[in-house]
Formats: structure tokens, sequence, C-alpha cells
RNA sequence: GGUAACGUGGCCGAGUGGCUAGGCUCAGCUCUGCAAAAGCUGCUACAGCGGUUCGAAUCCGCUCGUUACCUCCA
């Protein structure tokens, strides 16, 4: 029934079908965030994507353990040998203790990812809490001969790893270009090559964040820990490694040297999914060029870009009406669209919670055509996520069975023409596609206190009607709800329940 | 400069060589006290030029345009 999950995997450059190094159980790494600033519309993204993932792999029946870290030390603000560390700079800014800014950006990472209705990863690790694997596998490195110490700092030496091994095969570099193309020696510095990326850095006298090591006080470098906390969590070997199109190169291919050159299993990971980006007027959404739009400031609508608040479930349905691989331009009318396009489905929802299929109906007489022409619908759904995540397509299926639901629903359609079995196969599918794999969820309605006073009014009325009957049935209800309605000589007001 | 993508109707955005993607917008109809929702109908496109093919948005080539990566970014 359910086509089997394909993805496109980076590193073949294919749709491949996925099969699990040891069934049922999926490893999967995702690159999170660095937390020194807010998150932005394009963590949102990639967050969204890979939580898709690991919703439909769990519920195709997968035991997934889900690791996404979280880079608190060592993701210097430039080239590797120049840069400040991103934290440490933000840290002297704001006169706060590196960890503390950190804190901060990890809580608000989760409080916008959990509006977002992000599912928490199973674990969540953070760099600066696994030193020790990570100078552990330098040590490995060193040891394999694809690293040197320089004044106390350790890098890794690409032209001797790709001796035996190929830098460059995941993003599609080719080492040669990528020396003649490297500007002349500039910020080179103890780098024997310009390609070498460093392991390790011994800190400065003013650097905070050190550890000490056998080569000096200092502190690992960035595309280090991934490679470490997959491994340590996940295994030399994994299913799946996630991130930003954006990490691909060199983050993601020197995860891929670390691994080799520590363990020599190949790749470390089978598949490589990495999500495009967001843009905006057709440029990428991004820190360098300062176009980015904050999560709360679309929350909020505060933003010279916005021309109104968006509301998590909006962002998410926008997200995933496009495909993870495609870049997907902002826009105040898309995002307008997509609000509407949201409420349609949740609607859907509503309209189902309405629909019962009735034991008279099964005593109809089943529409053959009717009935296959559902199934189709409910298949076209899933054909769309298995086919490498295609939740744009999932939406489109999904509206189309929405279409019968609601025709069933108006009586349009009789459900007597359906069997029990396409009713609940389609009544189950799309709640679950919905909610569970699509990961959305109903938004509260507008303010409550306002519905209470229009509630209040209404018993007012009553009350004036004498019609008591209506008076008491208003009063029940409400404190079904906690609610006690109090009848003063100045008016009518309401009370929590005591 | 090197590498890799992409160019779909008013907007967003899918698309496995032949069968209506879908959403939003707009117009009309059904329904309706007025509306809304919903259903139905319409507006129906594939940058340009060649080629392959019985048939191409989909494959190939060229041209034009846009973007990304090669430096930190999800």
């Amino acid at each position: 029934m359910q086509q089997k999950l394909s993805l496109y995997n980076t590193l073949t450059r294919k749709k491949e079908v996925f099969e699990p190094l040891h069934a049922p159980f999926v490893g999967m790494y995702v690159c999170g965030p660095t937390v020194y600033g807010e998150p932005h519309l394009g963590h949102a993204r990639s967050a969204v994507t890979f939580d898709v993932l690991y919703r439909y792999l769990k519920y195709l029946g997968y035991k997934v353990r889900y690791v996404r870290n979280i880079t608190d030390v060592g993701h210097l603000e430039n080239d590797a040998d120049e840069g400040e560390d991103k934290i440490q700079k933000r840290a002297k800014l704001e006169h706060l203790e590196p960890m503390e800014v950190v804190q901060h950006y990890t809580n608000v990472y989760h409080k916008d990812m959990d509006k977002l209705n992000v599912l928490r990863p199973d674990i969540e690790p953070r760099a600066s809490g696994h030193i020790i694997e990570q100078i552990a596998m330098i040590q490995e490195i060193l040891e394999n001969g694809m690293a040197y110490v320089v004044n106390g700092s350790v890098y890794f030496d690409v032209p001797a790893y790709h001796k035996n091994h190929n830098y460059g095969r995941l993003s599609g570099r080719i080492i040669e270009d990528l020396l003649s193309n490297t500007r002349e020696t500039e910020g080179q510095g103890e780098k024997r090559s310009p390609l070498d990326f460093a392991l390790w850095k011994k800190a400065s006298p003013s650097h905070i964040m050190r550890w000490p090591s056998p080569w000096s006080d200092g502190f690992p470098g960035w595309h280090l820990e991934c490679s470490a906390m997959s491994r340590k969590y996940l295994g030399t070997t994994f299913d799946i490694h996630g991130g930003g199109l954006d990490l691909m190169f060199p983050h993601h291919e020197c995860e891929i040297a670390q691994s080799q050159a520590s363990h020599n299993h190949t790749d470390a990971a089978r598949y490589w999914v990495h999500n495009n980006m967001i843009t905006v007027n057709g440029q990428k959404m991004g820190k360098s060029l300062g176009n980015f739009i904050n999560l709360s400031e679309l929350f909020s609508g505060k933003h010279e870009l916005l021309t109104s608040k968006y509301s998590p479930m909006t962002i998410r349905f926008f997200i995933l009406q496009a495909h993870y691989r495609s870049t997907l331009d902002f826009s105040n009318e898309a995002l307008q669209a997509a609000r509407k396009g949201y409420t349609k489905l949740m609607n859907g929802l509503h309209v189902l919670q309405k629909l019962q299929y009735q034991e008279e109906n099964e005593n109809g007489t089943p529409d053959e055509k009717l009935n296959a022409e559902i199934q189709k619908l409910i298949e076209d759904c899933f054909r769309g996520l298995s086919d490498d995540l295609n939740t744009a397509r999932t939406i489109a299926s999904l509206f189309n069975l929405l279409k019968k639901i609601n025709s069933f629903y108006l009586g349009q359609l009789p459900l007597s023409a359906l069997t029990r079995g396409t009713f609940d196969y389609m009544s189950n599918t799309y709640k679950e596609l919905v909610l569970d794999v699509l990961g959305l969820k109903e938004e509260p309605l507008g303010d409550m206190e306002d519905m209470l006073d229009l509630v209040l009014d209404f018993y007012k009325e009553a009350k004036e009607a004498k019609a008591y009957d209506k008076v008491d049935t208003i009063r029940a209800e409400l404190k079904k709800q906690g609610i006690v309605i109090k009848d003063l000589k100045t008016g009518v007001d309401w009370a929590y329940e005591e």
C-alpha cells in the first residue's frame, strides 16, 4: 500500500530507496543551530523539513534515534585562523558569560521550535559537552597521519587525506580546482595547504572558552563536533545525515573527511539529505546579507518586510507547501495564501469530526467507482511523502481528498456509497497525515474573553425575557468550562469557579 | 573564473515523455434573509531557438536570464 520511502542522496546525486542499516532502527543526525543569535526563517525550514522526515519515519514504523546538535563553541566568525568565536563575540558585546549566551539562545530556539510544533530530538548534544570525544578523535586522525600540529594547534591535512580518499565527493568539488581557486596564501597562516582546516585551535590569552588538551589550552574546530557526536550516539556508520544546503561545503565535506580519517568507515552517513534555502526577492536569506527575518518577528509582525503577523502554523504550512529541495521565496502574498490554505486543512479536521459513519450506511450499495477514486486519492497522499518527502504533493492530494470529504459533509455525495473500510481509511489518513506527519495543529481561536462577553450578552437577554430554562443552560454549560456567572447589582460578570 | 542548480498561468508552487497538480487571487453559478463556508464552472502556463520522438514543461544542444556554493550562514 505505502510505497517505499525514497530520498535524494546528495552523495550519489540520485533518489534512492531508503533502507536502514539495522531495520527497524534508524539513526538520523541533523546539524542544529549555532546558538549566538535569534532563530530565523531559515532555521525553521531546516527544522521543519527534518521534523517531517522524523515523523514520517516513525509513522512508517521505524524506531528512530534523532540527534540534533547545539553548536556552542568553536564556530568562528571568519577564516579559521583569524576569526573570533561567534559566541564569545556576542558574550563580550552583551557582557555575559559565553554560556549565558548559549543558554539564552538555546532557550529561544526551543521556544520557537515548540511553537512550530517541531518535535524535540531524542538527543541534543552540545559541542562543549563533548570535548573529550573530540580530542580523542583528533588523536586518531594524527595517528593515521592525516593531521599535523603547529604551535599548539592541530590542522587536518587535506592533501594527505586526499591521497587515499576523495575530498570533495559530497559537494562535487575537485580538489585541484579548489586549490587553484584559492586566493593567494591570504590568511593561510599556520596551515600547510589553504584547504586544511582546524581540528584544534590554541586559545589566545583573551579567549575565554578554552579546554586543556595534549597540544594546548584551546578549543575544537567547528566541523569536528558533528563527527564526534554523531559517532558517539549513532555509531561509525549510520543512516541519515541532514542539514542546510549551505553546510554541504565545507562543513559536511570536512565531517566526512574527519570521520574517514579517524575510523576509516565510508562516509559515516549513508544518506545525506540537504534542504534548500529560503530566499527574499530571489536572494538567499542569510546572515551575511542582513536580509533575514527572525521567527519572533514573523510571529509578531514587527519587521519592515512584513505587512502582518503570521502564526507559527502558517509558517509551517508555508514551508511544507514547497518541496524541501527547492528554494522557497518569501513574500507577504505567499504567506497570506499559506494562512488560508492552512485554515482550509484545519476546517477539514472539523468536518471529519462531525462526519459519522452510521450503521445504516453499511446497508447502502457501495459505489465501487467512488470507493476506488477515494482510495486513489489517499494513496496519492502517501505517494507524495514517499517520493523524496514531497510534502507539496501530499498537501495537494489532501486538498483533493478534502473536496470529497466536504461533499459528503454537504450531502452532495452520500456516505452510504462508501464502505466502512474506505470511510475509516479516508478519515484516519487525513487526520494522521495532517496532525502526526505534517505536524500541523489547530491554533487557539480568537480572544476567549470576547467570546465570553458574547455569551454573557445572551445570558442577560434570556434573563430579561425570563427564559429561565435558557438561563440555566448557559450557566450549566459555562460551569462545565470552569466558569461561573455572577449576577451583580452593577451587572453581569464572570469568574473562575473556585 | 570554477562548480551546481533553476527559469511553469495574476501570485506562490508540484510535475514519473502522452491523462486537470494544488493553494491563493479574480469572474460566474448552486446554496442563502444578507453573508460566509462549501461544491461546481471559467481564466489554463511551461524563458527563447533548434533537435530526438508518433508525441516533450519533462530528454539533448545552443542562446538569454536568475540564483547558489567556492568565506560565516539552516
